[in-house]
DNA sequence: CTGCGGTCCTGAAGGC
DNA sequence: TGCCTTCAGGACCGCA
């Protein structure tokens, strides 16, 4: 499942990669990947490609924006040679190069939309965990109005966004807190902690080129799985050593979603 | 406000 | 060997 880490190693990547190159023809092969009209798309040159969140923006030459959620199997492929796999669902053919959206489970999308769109979709977004918004107040003050598990807090893309599951198993580890927590009765040296870790393991999983964990499809736009996972602590850790005080890494279900964690030393 | 469960979709895993 | 069932999971929606 594409976090932070996995789409901003996408974004880089498919930057240097398209920035500038017009887009010569659109093939959908899933109706349901590709929202709007793609032969709006075609002679408009890539001006930058952004991202807010888990969503990917492709600035166009005229006023439209591509869209790109990977939601959980969603991959991006760059090459000049022929990429199409069984799970292709939209090619974008630029000048140079072909640009192809696999999605196995087809949760993905892209869609075209205008600025007006765009801007309403990134409002809904909270604040980028590395952006200036986001500070220990700010996090202190969300977690003071929430009274469910910190976990889902840290999952809420509208309080902070491109956390998902992976990287919200590997913060609260880091902070020593349970993801049962009531975020709102943690002391605020927790939340200050809490923070500090959250930058810690997006930067980890950016330096190391995202995770592509057992069960995970992330590859980059060249192709290559991402080595984050063997520098994780928690997240499929079932039954392994917790690398902290030596206790037995624990699997529950919390909000339908796996969640990792020490019973040892995360309180 | 909070917490469920269903929806989308498919490959993998488990049962027999 | 092979068929059948179950299930994860990001975001969203409806319901209690």
């Amino acid at each position: 499942m594409p976090e932070l880490p996995e789409v901003e190693t996408i974004r880089m990547q498919l930057e240097k990669q398209i920035v500038g190159r017009a887009i010569r023809d659109v093939v959908v092969l899933n109706p349901k990947s590709f929202q709007g009209d793609a032969m709006k798309m075609v002679g408009q040159k890539v001006t930058n490609v952004q991202r807010k969140g888990k969503m990917i923006i492709v600035d166009l030459s005229g006023t439209l924006k591509l869209l790109i959620h990977l939601k959980m199997s969603g991959q991006l492929v760059f090459g000049d040679s022929n990429l199409e796999s069984k799970h292709t669902r939209v090619i974008l053919k630029f000048d140079k190069g072909n640009l192809y959206f696999n999605d196995m489970r087809k949760f993905g999308w892209i869609k075209l939309a205008s600025e007006s769109e765009t801007e309403m979709l990134s409002e809904k977004l909270g604040p980028e965990p590395f952006s200036k918004e986001f500070t220990q107040e700010y996090l202190y003050s969300v977690c003071q109005k929430w009274g469910r598990p910190v976990k889902l807090l840290l999952m809420d893309q509208e309080k902070v966004s491109g956390i998902g599951n992976i990287y919200a198993n590997e913060a609260l580890w880091c902070a020593e807190i349970s993801p049962m927590k009531r975020a709102r009765d943690l002391e605020i040296e927790k939340v200050q902690k809490l923070h500090k870790c959250i930058l810690e393991v997006l930067e980890a999983g950016i330096k190391y080129g995202g995770s592509s964990a057992k069960d995970e499809t992330f590859v980059d736009v060249y192709g290559e799985k991402g080595h984050a996972q063997e520098h994780f602590n928690v997240y499929q850790k079932q039954g392994e050593v917790c690398n902290r005080c030596g206790k037995t890494i624990t699997k529950s279900m919390l909000g339908g979603r796996g969640t990792y964690f020490c019973p040892k030393c995360q309180e």
